[in-house]
DNA sequence: TCACTGCTGGAATATTTATTCCATCTGTGG
DNA sequence: CCACAGATGGAATAAATATTCCAGCAGTGA
């Protein structure tokens, strides 16, 4: 190999061969700029496909598909087909079968490894729920809100304890001010006095919600401060007194809810709020 | 349809093939029952491979494949093999992928947008990582160390705080005895002096670590406590004064670290941790 | 405008791949 | 031990699929 020209090597990989891809679509003749396209929109088609089937949905002929993975150096379509087919295989993922197996006892391994992976796999399936079901707008909508607050009331006990001091520590992080409540014994009370309209409020907490922390929630809402809860039903008395509300369906695994889905939550929602002080 | 008898009918989704050979294998002629335990055990390599590459991959002849496809109910074994592929393009994942594409900031959507689903891929990519890089022995090693132990101490302080809050919440659950270091403020030497070699200390600290964590694992140690550490990092100190150590290399997006994955494992230990005690 | 180079479509061909068929084998019941 | 039903291996065949080829087209520079 080398021999002083960088002769463009053809990738054995799909992300070499998308980079490729990607850097020569720009003097590759129309068709074969169109299969380029074509290509990196739809992997799974051409994974799958037949090169006639892929040719129609890319609207090409057979021949210009072979031509195309030929110019970047493959033997064929085939060839290339190969590479778009290993990708598949190693995504990894569908984390609703993996559950199931586990579930079901199956397998070998130690129960150790039964419940490790049954967490982990709670964990992914709650994220990838997650990103199916959020709903933007109602995002944005309690970014914003959090965002005009003075100073931030983060209220979460029990379960959702882990959740609330998380956001505590982002948002320390950020330089945003705000009071973790429930942490200095006794002094709460003082302190939520001093709350007022031109502050806000977040607060976490899932079925079975724990008393104190719908009390504080109802409480600041009444004062007027505008209340973001992350919750997990339409149901939930954190839904009822909020003025705007995230919903979170976490999985479980072995009557553990997992709290994976609600962290990655939080942290989009405190990064989002310091982007928007930041642009003012 | 049906005509009184309930003649098993063909699957036409996966989940449903699954099962369907899961309740015949037991009737079925030789060659097909390795046919089917093949299917079950590989069918990235049935969605894939030719009938003759899966045929000397399960040894057996590629008219076994055949048949076993049309003994289901199924064409021949091309039909059977979409049910496979079907199965495939259902899977989401590959958050390697969705993370470069965020990253890259392409795309529609606003910006608020790009930061949750970079959280959350972020998390997802962690997850499959620890899904891929834990050490079993290690986990069972560690799930060990805190089942003998009478009390635990967990220390976990900033970042880590949120995981070792969540740890207390989930030994109180399950009723183990346990003390969160750091909670009831400037009581921890006391508490701590009465630690002894009996009891055992979880201790989780990720780069940059807390020096608070860092010294009250050392001393524990001293003393000749048992110390369990999750950290990120063979140079971590918490690696080097822990009997057992778990690491996690969490993703992260625009500068903040995922706590996924971490979270699953916390909840994975505890809850193996009471399996043991329950055991006895 | 012409000649030339490289691109494109589509039919022809070669190759790969699934399926069928049949002779042989295996195990079971009489 | 024999007869029979079903299962199996492997070769033969049919179908599908990828690839090649070539005539015509489009764009470029003289």
């Amino acid at each position: 190999m080398e021999a002083g020209d960088r002769e463009t090597t053809t990738p054995r990989d799909y992300d070499a061969l998308r980079q490729l891809i990607l850097d020569r679509r720009s003097d590759l003749p129309k068709r074969l700029a169109q299969v380029a396209i074509y290509a990196l929109d739809n992997p799974d088609e051409i994974a799958f496909g037949t090169a006639a089937s892929v040719a129609a949905s890319a609207e090409v002929q057979p021949s210009t598909l072979v031509r195309f993975a030929q110019h970047l150096g493959y033997d064929g379509f085939s060839d290339l087909q190969g590479i778009f087919r290993a990708r598949l295989k190693e995504r990894t993922s569908n984390y609703d079968e993996r559950l199931a197996v586990i579930r079901a006892g199956a397998e070998g391994g130690s129960e150790d490894q039964a419940v490790l992976h049954g967490f982990l796999a709670a964990a992914g399936q709650s994220i990838d729920r997650l990103s199916e079901s959020v709903d933007p707008a109602r995002f944005e909508q309690a970014a914003s809100i959090l965002a005009g607050a003075e100073t931030i009331y983060i209220v979460g006990r029990r379960r959702a304890f882990p959740v609330a001091s998380y956001l505590a520590y982002a948002f320390g992080k950020l330089k945003v001010r705000y009071f973790l409540t429930g942490s200095a014994a006794g002094l709460d009370p003082e302190v939520l006095d001093l709350a007022g309209p031109r502050d806000a409020v977040v607060a976490v907490s899932f079925s079975p919600y724990a008393p104190a922390t719908v009390e504080q929630a109802r409480q600041l809402s009444v004062k007027g401060l505008p209340v973001v809860s992350i919750t997990d039903s339409a149901f939930s008395p954190l839904a009822e007194c909020a003025t705007e509300w995230l919903e979170i369906a976490e999985a479980d695994f072995s009557g553990f809810r997992s709290l994976s889905a609600t962290m990655a939550l939080s942290m989009a929602l405190t990064v989002a709020v310091a982007e928007r002080r930041r642009k003012g």
